[in-house]
DNA sequence: TAGCTGACGCCCT
DNA sequence: CAGGGCGCCAGCT
């Protein structure tokens, strides 16, 4: 079961609320830099799982909420970020730099 | 079965 | 400074 996806979902999972991380980062933790769109076609299938998968906590590398479109509804995402204490404005993350998790530096490669 | 697409990221022109 | 293209891995048609 542990393949990729699974794998980005417990990081997913691990994202603390007020916080957000990048695909690139979760791509780059899981030792696959380049496989950034992996982490987003993952989360589509978060859907899928049985345990609930913060997606919304999980945007591009350029703070955008990209992914918005594909929850119930585009408002959705800026919803949920925005009940954590996130800042967001036309779908961009305000102060993203500060809110930015990297699993990487957090977890140091634990998983 | 083989090919295309996909919620990204970085390099090159 | 801006735009376009290639690379990543797996799922879906």
């Amino acid at each position: 079961m542990s393949d990729f996806f699974d794998q980005v979902y417990q990081v997913a999972r691990k994202v603390p609320p007020g916080r957000v991380t990048s695909y690139g980062a979760i791509a780059s933790y899981l030792g696959s830099p380049g496989a950034a769109r992996m982490v987003g076609w993952a989360m589509n299938k978060s859907g899928s799982q049985e345990e609930f998968v913060p997606a919304h906590r999980v945007v591009n590398r350029n703070g955008l909420l990209t992914g918005k479109f594909h929850f119930d509804t585009p408002k959705t995402m800026e919803e949920l970020l925005e009940n954590e204490g996130i800042e967001v404005v036309e779908g961009q993350i305000q102060n993203f730099e500060k809110k930015f998790w990297d699993p990487s530096a957090e977890l140091d490669l634990e998983l």
